[in-house]
This record gives structure tokens, sequence and C-alpha cells, in this order.
DNA sequence: TAACGAGTAGACAGATCGGTCTACTTCTAA
DNA sequence: TTAGAAGTAGACCGATCTGTCTACTCGTTA
């Protein structure tokens, strides 16, 4: 059963992630959800609560359905392969678990708190450190030296961002076809030296 | 002699640029600027007139810097070279004519209006596509064949956005030389196929 | 059965939003 | 000299914002 917690943090993610934080306000989300105001600060205290508690939820959902998918792969470059693979699906809405594609959450979030210090901010940042050891544990698997994998990681981080980044400012939804390539020119290179 | 239409285009700039379009309201721009009310709305019909008009501003400021950047530098890869070199100095705050980094201007507004289709995010493309046929001229340079400078040029840009987001969101004041490093890769290892 | 936690609807408060308007000043060009 | 464009300060409007509060309804459990 789901509690009018979360029926409250899916919803206004729902919003959040497709207007922006600041263009959404609590009364939208209130009538979007079908919850009364009271309800909402019983659960938070202010809004700004219940974006955190967005981000979190955003931050969970999304790195398990990429774990999830990099496990069904092969090991080595394949494991790669499978990442990018997965971010085209994501780009051209092929993914149930994620909402349709509207650029990455936390990206969208960290250009409306410009202020690198706040929490919400920092949470953004989390997010992406995260990713990136999820990454890095998939490139250990090619058993390269320690500054090749270093250097394959940041490449791989790299065009990642970019894919992410030109898929919804630019509308190019080939933009994960298009960073495997360049991944896997990288990946193939280092491996032969 | 600066206008007060200039005026309020780069002050309400520096306003939307630091802190989100949505964050800040008209009345801080009027104060910040030292202009009244009525001059703006002499000059602006509203709030999104001022927005857009900001866009303008800085898609013209930044490319005629990195293009002026880029022109400096010798043919080849080092025009390549010379354009991470360029984002490496805007990220640690070295460029005079740009304002203390805080992420693409671009992204940043993307984020905020989630609706593809609204002028404010086509004008968010439209730097995006300008920026790359600027690298396209570059890497022209290195007299390669098409398909192997359209690749390139792809890998340019996604690893040049994917440094800028990084830069931003993650705080890493190196992304720009990390991607150099891949960049330059791939370039050495096209010119030697 | 009595108490209480979680829920509803929605009025209300105080602040701020974008935008309009009046009344006045200053500068410039016909 | 005078008409008009561009400027100032700031009151004002209606809408909307976040957040508080009252009054009431359910279930569950001690």
């Amino acid at each position: 059963m789901e509690s009018k917690r979360n029926l409250l943090i899916t919803r206004a993610f729902e919003l959040f992630y497709t207007k922006g934080i600041h263009a959404v306000g609590i009364n939208e989300i209130l009538q979007y959800s079908g919850v009364a105001k009271k309800t909402l600060y019983h659960h938070f205290t202010s809004k700004d609560e219940l974006v955190i508690a967005t981000l979190k939820y955003r931050d969970d959902c999304f790195y398990d359905w990429l774990a999830r998918r990099l496990n069904q792969a092969d090991g080595g470059a394949a494991r790669i392969e499978a990442l990018f693979d997965a971010l085209d699906d994501w780009f051209n809405d092929r993914v149930d678990e994620l909402q349709p594609f509207s650029g990455c959450f936390f990206i969208n979030v960290s250009g409306e708190y410009g202020n690198t210090t706040c929490q919400i901010h920092k949470q953004c940042k989390a997010h992406k450190s995260r990713v990136k050891m999820l990454i890095k544990t998939q490139l250990d698997t090619l058993d390269l030296h320690e500054n090749t994998t270093k250097l394959l990681l940041d490449a791989v981080h790299l065009l990642k961002e970019g894919a992410i980044t030109l898929a919804h400012v630019q509308g190019d939804k080939e933009a994960a076809l298009k960073a495997k390539a360049s991944a896997l020119l990288l990946i193939h290179n280092s491996c032969s030296v």
C-alpha cells in the first residue's frame, strides 16, 4: 500500500521533473496528488524538505535501474556498451521505471540552485558521484592498469553526462549511441596498449 | 555609453545566471540595476522578453570569446587543445569576458524550461548548435575523411558538454583537462588510421 | 469506549509576484 | 522655444506563493 507520503513524493517528482521546481507550487502538487495541505505539512516541514525527498527518491530509482541494466550484461567492454544502450533506451522513452525523458533531474535542479553550498546542490553532486562509482566497478572488470582505468572512467563519465545534456538541450535522441562509439574506441585503444 | 536597455540585460543576466530565472524577481533586477520599473517595461513587454534578451546577449558574448580563443591557436589538433584550455580557464575563473563560472547558462535555463517547444528552450538549442558548428570548422583543418570528422565532432562536443556539466554539478574544476586528454587520444587515433 | 494519529476541505495570513499607472523630470531635436 | 522621447520614484492591482489554522472524519488500539 502506498502511503500518502510516498504518493506526495512521486507526484511532486513528476511535476518538478517536467516543469522545474520553482515553476511548481505547493497547491499544484496537492491538486495533482489529491492530498490535503495539512497532510503535506504533516509529513514535510517545508517545500524544500519535499524537494530533498524527491531527490532521494529519484537517486534510488535511477541508480537501481541502471545497476540492474549493467549487471545483466557480460563483463568487460559489454558493460560499457550496456551503459550507453541503457541511456539510449532512457532518451527514447523505452524505460518503464523512469518518467518520459526530460533531461537529468539532478542537472536540472543544479541549474535552479546556483549556490553550490546548499544542501539541494550537494545532493545532486552526491548522485553523480554515486553513479560514477557504479561505472568504476564496471571498468574494473576490464583488468587494466590503474591509470588507464582512471582515464577511461573520466572519459566514460564525461561522455555520459554530455549525452544526457545534449539529448535534453538539443533534443538529440541519438546522443547515447554517439557517445557509445567514442567510448568503445577509447576502450579498444586502451586494451591493445 | 551604455543604454539603460543594455544595463538591464547585463544586470539581469548576472542575477539569472547565478540564481536561476524563476528565483529572480523583476523588483530585484530593478534594484540591482538602479533602473525604474517604467523604464524596464518601456524596453521589454514582459519578463520573458527580458529573459530572451539575456540569452541572446550571452550567446554572442560566449561565442565571440570562444571563437577568439580558437582563432589564436595553430591549425589542426592545437585548435582542439585550445578549446579545452579555454574551458579550463572558464571553469577556474580566469576569463574576464565571462562571469564567475556557474555552469552553462543555456543548460541551466533548459532545466528550468522543460517544455522543449517554447521559444526559450529553442534559443538554448540554437546556441549549442552554433557552438558545435564553430568546433566543426576547427576539425575541418585536420583534413580527415568526412566520416571521421563527423565522429570526432560528436566526440568533442559530447566531451565538452560533459565537462561543463561535471564542472558545475560536481564542482570538478579539472573536468576540462580530463576531457582534453580523451579528445586528443581520439584525434591521434583517427589521424593514424 | 475513549484517546489519538492520520486524514479531509479549505479559509486565512503575510509576503511577493509580474505588470500598470500617475506625476514629475531631463534631455534632445525640430 | 517647445514637443516628445526617455527617464525617475513608487503607489497600486490582482494573482499567486508558502505556510498556518480551524473544524471535522475516519480507523486503530489501549
